[in-house]
DNA sequence: GACCAGGCACATC
DNA sequence: GATGTGCATGGT
């Protein structure tokens, strides 16, 4: 494996980015694919389309993401809430604050604290951090912090000791998971890990 | 057949 | 505020 830009979050438009944000949740990337796939294929992955769509129709068409009722809910909760304070537009929203943001998308029933940073930096192209279990289990096995610090803290961590450069937190994110996979699964201890932590800017090279 | 995968809400203590 | 559990699929 080698450690270059990564391609995190492939995906056709910003749109498209959330629902797959929402669709992963607890979810191989795989299984979301088909899913957005289905989606795309009858041209509903925009959320005019969306929105009109019946609650037991879109579940039946994300399936195979997985635990499709609750994610058929959680898009909806999150399409109420863009329709409804930014007229169902994402450029519209993009333009808001991101503090606001951030607050926003936590108080929608279903987006949680990586969901919502995910949204922001990869949907809105913000500078929020997104931290994963593979960032942590990184960071802890790198001894920078400890195991059970919290998600906010793992992200101001980050946001602290880089630049606020949302390509930059795309890229350092994405390696992460890389690492993470590559060499922290089921090593307690990673004498081998590639990974040199250079947080006063540069991203590792690969 | 168990375990995992780019979480979150809710109940309970 | 910490911990446990349901959600549910597809890959290994």
């Amino acid at each position: 494996m080698r450690f270059g830009p990564q391609h995190w979050w492939p995906a056709r438009t910003r749109f498209e980015v959330v629902v797959g944000a929402i669709l992963t949740q607890n979810t191989a990337w795989s299984n979301v694919e088909r899913a957005l796939a289905a989606l795309r294929g009858r041209r509903l992955l925009t959320a005019a389309r969306l929105s009109e769509l019946p609650p037991g129709r879109l579940a039946g068409l994300i399936r195979s993401s997985g635990t499709f009722r609750v994610k058929a809910r959680r898009l909806r909760a999150f399409l109420a809430y863009l329709n409804g304070r930014y007229q169902g537009s994402l450029d519209r929203m993009s333009r808001a604050p991101l503090e606001a943001l951030r607050r926003e998308l936590l108080a929608v029933p279903g987006i949680g604290p990586e969901t919502a940073d995910s949204i922001l930096l990869y949907a809105l192209g913000r500078p929020a951090f997104v931290v994963d279990a593979y960032t942590r289990r990184v960071l802890s096995r790198h001894r920078l912090l400890p195991h059970d610090a919290g998600y906010q803290e793992v992200r101001a961590f980050f946001e602290r000791h880089l630049p606020s450069d949302p390509r930059l937190f795309n890229e350092y994110h994405a390696l992460l998971v890389a690492v993470g996979k590559a060499y922290c699964r089921s090593r307690p201890h990673c004498g081998e890990c590639p990974l040199r932590f250079d947080l006063r800017g540069r991203p590792p090279r690969g």
